[in-house]
Parts: C-alpha cells; structure tokens; sequence
DNA sequence: TTGCTATTTCAATACAAATTGAAATACATA
DNA sequence: TATGTATTTCAATTTGTATTGAAATAGCAA
C-alpha cells in the first residue's frame, strides 16, 4: 500500500497503525452511542424530546401537539423509552411520559 | 380530551398547549439536527470519525484499519461528508479526510 | 355491564438505507 | 503507452425502519 509521504511519517510518530488502532474508543461503546444516535434521527422523535424537556406530557398530549396518529406516536415513543431517552408512568388510564437524564443530556447539548 | 389534573394545571401555568408549541425549535433546525443524527448512526462511520480525530488520513489507510471494501467505504465517506462532519482534500493518487469543525464538536462531545 | 378514551400491539405494506460486485475515473510510474 | 493503485459511481439486491389501519388491552364512568 503507497500513502502519502507526509502521512506516513505522521503514522510513524504516532507509533504505526496498530497504535492508532489502540487509541479507538471500545467497539461496544460505539455501537451503544451509534443506537442512540439512530433514536436521535427523526424529526418527529427529536419534536417529541423538545416538547418533554418543557413540560413532562401524556401521549395523548403529544399525539395533539405533533398530530400523529396513536399507533405511529406509539412506536416513535418505543424507540425513546427503548434507547433510555424517555421513560413514562403509567395514572389511572394516562401515561405521562419524561426525559430521562440521559434524554436531558441530548436534548440540553444543542451542537 | 381528558388528561391528568395536575397536567391540566402544569400547562395552565405555562400558557397553554400553544405557548409550548411556541417554546420548540424551529422545525427545519430539528431536521438538519436528526440528519446529523442520522450520520452518526452507524458504528462503522463512528469508527471512522474517531480514526480521524487521531489522524486525518487516506481512504486507504482507513480501509485498512476498518477491514472494508472499497465502495462500501467509499458510501460510509460520502454520508459523513454530505453531513458536513469530514471532508477530503485530494494530493495526487490519495484522498484525505480529516474531521470539519462540526465533526470535532461531535467526536468531542462524549455523551 | 356497557360504552368511552388512552394507549399499545400486530401484521401488512411502503419506504429508505446499506451492501455487493462490476465498471469507471484518475493519477503515477515503469 | 500500458499497468497498477486509489477511489468513486452505478445498478441490483438485501436489509432495516416507518407507516397504516385494525384489533387488543386497560381503566373510568354512566
């Protein structure tokens, strides 16, 4: 394999390939952040995380507000509660959903 | 619609359903934001970006590292670079990717 | 009990993203 | 010019995710 000549030497202060590869972060830990990260590409989940760090909201609130219907806010709520961003307790026949503290981290770090 | 009395109250405080409507981000700011998210969604281009965070380098070499084939890279690049998070400047044969200052902010920001 | 609302679940379909392998491009060098 | 390497592009296929509508569950209230 031929690389550039500047690389090369870069590559060489580092240590060699294998060093670079040392200093990866655990593969575990990707695929956990990259799942979270796929919880975090929709429109309407990232509405659904906003509204909850105003004001913790029953679903039917939320299906008034984003003007979904019940089984697609159904799922959309699944992804969140299943990646930890949200969870919900359960009054009488409600269920009021809230951003856990991992959901507040992502929803406060606006990048 | 019947929702929770303590609910009630909590969004009367508030100003009601509209004030927190108005309280969202802007709705196209959420979907540049989900397909960011979106680019970060996969364990194989969080490896990538992490790999540049060491060193920027060549397709090549990140082929290597990554055990990946050509095109299948080559996709993985192309999203990361769409999403504004790497970017490839070309020397003779070699393309070089290094991390864009949005992709550092992401790579940085260990959640 | 009956009916009503909130919510979830399920199966079917529709849609989008990822993978594959072959071919194309582009540059370097013998 | 011919060969080899780096990289991308493309079309086909596979895989995964989202949407839909109907049905199920569960609690409340008449």
């Amino acid at each position: 394999m031929k690389i550039p000549e500047q690389l090369y030497k870069d590559i060489e202060v580092i240590g060699g390939i294998d060093k670079i590869i040392e200093k990866l972060p655990d593969e575990n830990r990707m695929i956990r952040q990259s799942q979270i990260y796929d919880a975090l590409s929709s429109p309407l989940r990232l509405k659904i995380l906003n509204l909850l760090s105003i004001q913790p909201l029953c679903a039917c609130v939320i299906q008034k507000i984003t003007k979904t219907s019940p089984s697609k806010l159904s799922y959309h709520l699944s992804v969140l509660t299943e990646n930890n961003l949200i969870e919900g307790s359960k009054e009488a026949t409600w269920i009021t959903y809230s951003l856990t503290e991992l959901g507040k981290q992502y929803v406060l770090t606006k990048l």
